[in-house]
DNA sequence: CCTCGTCATGTAATCGATAACATCGCGAGG
DNA sequence: CCTCGCGATGTTATCGATTACATGACGAGG
């Protein structure tokens, strides 16, 4: 490596514009501070030595380190990647920097993450879903870091959340199934520990179909970890159940991707054969063939909202800590009557 | 915000376990230089008091911040997502987290970003491509920040790389579907401006139909921003031509699955009336009805690498500065010989 | 003409961990 | 028995920007 030329500190600013390094500072941070014509050398100076300031340093003193973290399950799933990118977006123009990490479906590795990131000096947190550790509630009030979880809205309103309805999700998709005339469902869940949304996802099938008289049984739910081929095995086990189910509700678009898939390997047609749903109107599903019924999630609006509620938390700004986005089901081809010939294409 | 309970410093860990500051970073960060009982003290004293090191105090003291950086084109295509999630999970098996930014393909942005990046004390940096500002890499040297270019190799070694030949990808997969009997090719890209990988998968594309005597006609060449949409847009020029295409190349896997829309809403058959072929082989092509055939980049070995090669260079050890992975075609129902009736299923 | 307040700027303490240097104690070798 | 050396630990200067406080100049009001 070459050896680095020594960066430029305030003080090389300072001396350049003959200045102390407390009016550097000054003309930087609070620019009304400070003369017009000193502010102009200050800046001149600053451009021409190409000062960036230390952030380190600034953080030691300020406390305030401008970074935002976002501790998501996978970077993999396009879904917080697109939340994500949001996020980042609106965390961009308020002048702070995303840092961002993913925990595997693991809480504990989620809060060691948040730990380390406290290290760093992240001032705010975005996390996914309402499970967490206790011990990672009490870090973050610990250090006095606010944060924001997304993707689900906590209904006791302890902790401040933006999201949408997960229950009434699968809960509309299930209604909109049994009123085209299905009565024998199956499910296609994620591990439901440490994933609430999953649980409300489930959960919404559940209550939809008991409003009319039906249930899910025990041998029709499935679960599986979120991957396209363990979504095609549990459908291939609903599959030869003795008694399949005629609709299958997946709790998001690629365990849906992943039962088409097992349908088409098996011969079995869909939707004349079985109807599949998923959630969260992905790309993946809407291509497919024919293209998936899901639901439209809030992907980007749940980026934006929590990069503005939590700039506003740590500017002092009033903000609202509960928001609730609406959601839409998306009709394709992959659901119809049982036993219909197929649906509009989608 | 309740009053933030203020945090334990090393001062605390100190006095709690009878000891000097001096010895709790030693007994943190050099454990071999303190003596088992003290250490064993100072270790539990910083467990009882939840202590968390300063990341701030401690990059501007030791001008080491453990963080590495990546600057991506975009958190939304999936590969890049997957190459992160590798690069992550390396990182942290190293002791680094990884603080993640994206420039939306605009190479401005990048370098501001990877600006911001070192304010805040980055060690070192990931960027994707080979094309980048020379304002960048003057920064990266003026404060001495390592870097590894991705999913390209500088082919004249002058930074160090990490990724495959995006040239004999689309070259391999031209001269399959030369063999199969296509003449007449089109070809969908991204914008060339700022974008090594789209330049270099067009060459291949050219250099393959050259060596048999063939060209691209320039009506045949469509550029269009990645994404589903605006890849059906250009499919659907490609469609409306006097002389349509037989074979398509497109050079990832968007841009073919949104050309397949296209053919699907325009009742044209793959790979009957056309064939399609894509590159990343990503979960979307290969759920697509039929199976696209595309290329598998090293995605994951892309992202491990670059991790090892930073940390080696941060913690002194040897490194190589150049590492190219294979390509493999995957071939699936998407491509057949012109006028064929359909392929085996993928 | 003197005093006081205000604005612009300088001076120096400060944030918390690290690391160079100082010190202490103990065992080996003379 | 004394000294030297080394390993363990303490003391303190330091990283760079921020900010409380000090200073000095200038103008208004008595």
């Amino acid at each position: 490596m070459p050896p680095a030329k020594p960066r430029s500190a305030a003080r090389d600013v300072a001396r350049l514009a003959g200045v102390s390094t407390a009016t550097v500072s000054r003309a930087l941070n609070t620019p009304e501070q400070v003369e017009p014509a000193t502010r102009a050398r200050v800046l001149e100076a600053a451009r021409k030595l190409r000062y960036v300031p230390h952030g380190a340093a600034r953080s030691l003193r300020s406390a305030r380190s401008k970074m935002v973290g976002a501790v998501v399950p996978s970077f993999d799933y396009a879904l917080y990647a697109r939340t994500t990118s949001a996020l980042q977006r609106r965390l961009d123009e308020r002048g702070y920097s995303l840092v961002l990490a993913e925990h595997h479906y693991d809480l504990a590795a989620e809060t060691r993450t948040a730990a380390q990131l406290v290290e760093h000096g992240v001032d705010a947190f975005v996390f996914v879903g309402l499970d967490h550790e206790q011990q990672l509630y009490t870090l973050l009030e610990d250090y006095g870091r606010p944060y924001v979880l997304t993707w689900g809205v906590d209904p006791m309103g302890r902790h401040p959340s933006v999201g949408f309805d997960n229950r009434a999700a699968t809960h509309a998709i299930t209604r909109h199934l049994v009123g085209l005339g299905h009565r024998r469902f199956g499910l296609i869940s994620a591990p439901l520990a440490g994933n609430d949304r999953a649980r409300a996802r489930g959960d919404g099938v559940r209550a939809a179909l008991a409003e009319s008289g039906l249930e899910l049984a025990p041998e029709c739910v499935q679960h599986a970890p979120i991957s396209l081929e363990a979504a095609r095995g549990a459908m291939q086990r609903l599959l030869a159940l003795p008694e399949p189910p005629t609709a299958v509700v997946a709790t998001n678009d690629v365990f849906a991707v992943g039962a088409m898939v097992a349908c088409r390997q098996a011969g079995v047609r869909v939707p004349q054969d079985v109807s599949i749903s998923g959630v969260d109107n992905t790309d993946l599903g809407a291509t497919q063939t024919p293209g998936l019924t899901s639901i439209r999630t809030p992907v980007t609006e749940i980026g934006r909202a929590a990069a503005d509620q939590l700039v506003a938390r740590l500017e002092g700004e009033p903000y609202g800590t509960l928001q609730i986005y609406p959601i839409e089901i998306v009709h394709r081809g992959s659901t119809a009557a049982p036993g219909a010939s197929a649906a509009s294409p989608g």
